[in-house]
DNA sequence: ATGGTAGAAACTCTA
C-alpha cells in the first residue's frame, strides 16, 4: 500500500486552515509537516484537523516559525527540538508514524549573508547534521522533510547567476545541505524526472510567481532504505495560485 | 532602483 508524505510551509496555520482542509481532503496524505504555523500550542487547530482524519502533534508560539505533524494513523514517540541546541525557537518536530520515522524541520531563514541570522543557521545546520547522523543509526527507515531555506543546485534556481553568493544558495549552506546527504539521504523529487524551473517557494514581492521567479528549498530527504522503495514524488503548484495564498508550495513523496 | 508583499502585532520585525 503506498504511503504518501507531505510537507507545507503555510506562512500562518490561522489564514491557511481553510486551505489546508481543502488540500487534505484532496490528497489524503498519510502524513504532513507543516511550518510556520505562527500559533501558540493553545491555538493550534486540532479538532478540525481530526474532524479532517488527522492526529496532530504541534510546537508552536507566538508570532514566529512553529512546527506540527499530521497524520492519519498515530503519531508515536514524538519528540522536540535539536538535542545539544539550546533553542526558544519552534523549528523541529519528530514522531514515528506507520513504522517511519519523521523528522519535520524548519531551518533557519538566515536573512542575509554574513548577519547575525545567518551564522545561527550555519550552526543550526551544523547541529542538525550531529544528530541526523545518530537518528540516521537508530531509524533505518527515516524520513526528513521542511522548509530547508537552501535550494541545493543551479537546477533549483530560476536565475542561478542573480542568486550567487546569496542567503538559500550560498555555498556554505549548500555544503551543509550536501553533507546532509551525504550522511546517507536521497532528495526524493530528484529520483524523478520533472520539468525545469519546477521551484517550492516565491516571494511575495514584484510578481515573483506569475514570472516564476521561484527557488527550490522545500525538501523530502529519505534515508537509503526508503529510497528503495520510492515510487513518486511532485511539488503542487495549485495552492500558490489561490487568493491568499502562503508563499511556499506543498511538496509531496510516495512510499510503495 | 536596495525597491516590492504578506503575516502578526503593534507602529516594527521577519521572511
Amino acid at each position: 500500500m503506498a504511503w504518501t508524505v507531505a510537507s507545507w510551509n503555510v506562512n500562518s496555520l490561522k489564514v491557511r486552515l481553510p486551505q489546508l482542509l481543502e488540500w487534505l481532503a484532496h490528497h489524503r496524505p498519510d502524513a504532513v509537516a507543516l511550518q510556520e504555523t505562527k500559533l501558540e500550542d493553545d491555538k493550534f487547530p486540532a479538532l478540525e484537523l481530526a474532524a479532517a482524519g488527522y492526529q496532530v502533534v504541534f510546537a508552536g508560539q507566538k508570532t514566529y516559525n512553529g512546527v506540527a505533524l499530521l497524520a492519519r494513523d498515530p503519531i508515536e514517540a514524538c519528540a522536540y527540538g535539536l538535542p545539544d541546541f539550546a533553542d526558544e525557537q519552534k523549528r523541529v518536530l519528530s514522531g514515528t508514524v506507520n513504522g517511519i520515522r519523521v523528522i519535520d524541520l524548519y531551518v533557519p531563514n538566515g536573512q542575509s549573508v554574513g548577519s547575525e541570522k545567518y551564522a545561527y543557521k550555519l550552526n543550526w545546520l551544523a547541529a542538525l547534521e550531529r544528530w541526523l547522523e545518530q537518528e540516521l543509526r537508530q531509524y533505518p527507515n527515516l524520513v526528513v522533510l521542511g522548509d530547508f531555506n537552501i535550494a541545493p543546485a543551479d537546477e533549483d534556481v530560476h536565475d542561478p547567476w542573480e542568486w550567487e553568493g546569496q542567503v538559500l544558495f550560498s555555498e556554505p549552506e549548500k555544503a551543509a545541505f550536501h553533507k546532509l546527504i551525504e550522511l546517507g539521504f536521497v532528495d526524493s523529487f530528484r529520483r524523478f524526472p520533472h520539468p525545469p524551473k519546477t521551484f517550492s517557494w516565491w516571494d511575495y514581492r514584484l510578481n515573483a510567481f506569475k514570472r516564476n521567479r521561484g527557488l527550490r528549498i522545500d525538501h523530502i530527504l529519505v534515508s537509503k532504505a526508503l529510497a528503495a522503495r520510492l515510487s513518486g514524488s511532485l511539488i503542487d503548484v495549485a495552492p500558490r495560485t489561490l487568493e491568499r495564498p502562503s508563499d511556499h508550495a506543498p511538496v509531496l513523496t510516495t512510499i510503495d
